[in-house]
DNA sequence: CGGCTTATTGATCCGACTCAACGTTAGTGG
DNA sequence: CCACTAACGTTGAGTCGGATCAATAAGCCG
């Protein structure tokens, strides 16, 4: 299902080059043509779309072994800009020389359609949380999907730092930075998480599911199959 | 880049069987496992997901020529509900005939990245329309949707009929049914719209983008490629 | 150390929700 | 074909969650 090590080694020969981003440089904007896609190889990146007036949702955050730019087979063109949150390093690979990897190894194009199909899935739990849910159940949300991202990746899923502010919480759940930080404050009052900033401890992923609104997963369990790695991490 | 007609007639061996739906019946559930996809003839069917407790956000109103199911390649499960809007035919291929159909023909392939990729963007688009637009935005925003996507199959831009209920209108755009009535009446009152229940008049595009917040298409610009047609329809 | 970004808290306000009532339409069965 | 009923659409009144504006504190980086 995944790539074996051989088809790794392999692809190195097609990675063109390496590039450090910075906390806030751009690796693409919107409408740009798409000539690159961008395995992420350290560090995080969040997507987002804005309005003519300036507002913006972010889409997504990314973190290591992500694949970005694959959504955009429909016009070969960015949808999204995508921005580094902190010092990040990623991997820059050729849309041709992408496009040259699949015919080598056609195993690749069922993991896109993977990989794009799980996005659906994130992007429909997302619509429903921005579209039904109160700023607590929000938070709680968010909060339990970046844990079961930790746990996924063998990190603790209790204690994490985030490498978003809390605008990009707020741009990322549909509320004001504002309403974050107070909903931050209310559960660090009734004891479910610990916050120092953007140091996070949840107390309580029980108490967390409940507010969240969804059934409760005991931690780390990751019966779903591993993400797909295109590139050696760190 | 489509399927040829000769494509065309070889899918009509696959087909196993048509399957009409009333106003109201369920296609596929959530959770059920994947067993077949689904290409739309006639009429039009919502997909929605929900929260435990009842709330639920619709993620996408099809119509025909489209296919369903595909999105689901990640766990072989629907991740969402599909429900008729109105009396609606639908061809049921089953999962292995598909998978058959894709070997035969690999541009199939190419394709339903293409597909799920336009459906990434369509969902993000909501993202922000849910996370950062205010109602009338939303409804303007909407309006304008459903009038390319009419365009876009040569019908009308400016006068149609709607398969939805105010309702379902609230649970895709996340506000309030009242609320969408509201705003009916009061771009009725400026002009901008004529509606008459579900049948619906936009007087003025134009005013409609600036409140949609989006610059402004004539219509009738399908510079796009056609939808893939996996089914002749009617 | 100094300037800048980020985080937090308070006060006020408003858009959209909820609840409720009522008119209208379409669908059903006799 | 008509009467009945349930679903749908509309409008009003009152309330509230979260936005906005504002001020201050706390880290962070050069």
């Amino acid at each position: 299902m995944g790539l074996g090590s051989a088809d790794t080694r392999l692809l190195d020969r097609y990675v063109k080059r390496k590039r450090m981003l910075k906390r806030g440089q751009i690796l693409y904007r919107a409408d740009e043509e798409l000539t690159s896609v961008y395995a992420l190889r350290s560090g995080s990146v969040k997507t987002y779309l804005s309005t003519g007036d300036g507002r913006l949702q972010i889409t997504g955050f990314h973190i290591p072994g992500e694949l970005l730019g694959l959504n955009e087979m429909d016009e070969k063109r960015y949808h999204c800009e995508a921005m580094a949150l902190e010092t990040t390093s990623v991997c820059e690979i050729s849309l041709s020389c992408f496009e040259e990897l699949v015919r080598q190894i056609p195993s690749v194009y069922y993991q896109m359609l993977r990989m794009m199909s799980k996005e659906i899935k994130l992007n429909q739990e997302l619509m429903l949380l921005l579209g039904k849910k109160n700023a607590e159940e929000r938070l709680a949300t968010y909060l339990l999907n970046i844990s079961r991202r930790f746990a996924m990746r063998n990190y603790s899923p209790t204690r994490f730092n985030l490498s978003m502010s809390r605008g990009d919480i707020g741009d990322y759940l549909g509320i004001a930075e504002e309403t974050v930080c107070r909903i931050f404050t209310r559960f660090q009052a009734e004891g479910v998480v610990t916050s120092e900033r953007r140091y996070i401890i949840l107390n309580d992923l029980k108490r967390l599911s409940d507010i969240a609104c969804e059934p409760y997963h005991y931690p780390a369990v990751s019966r779903a199959s591993p993400p797909l790695r295109l590139v050696n991490l760190r």
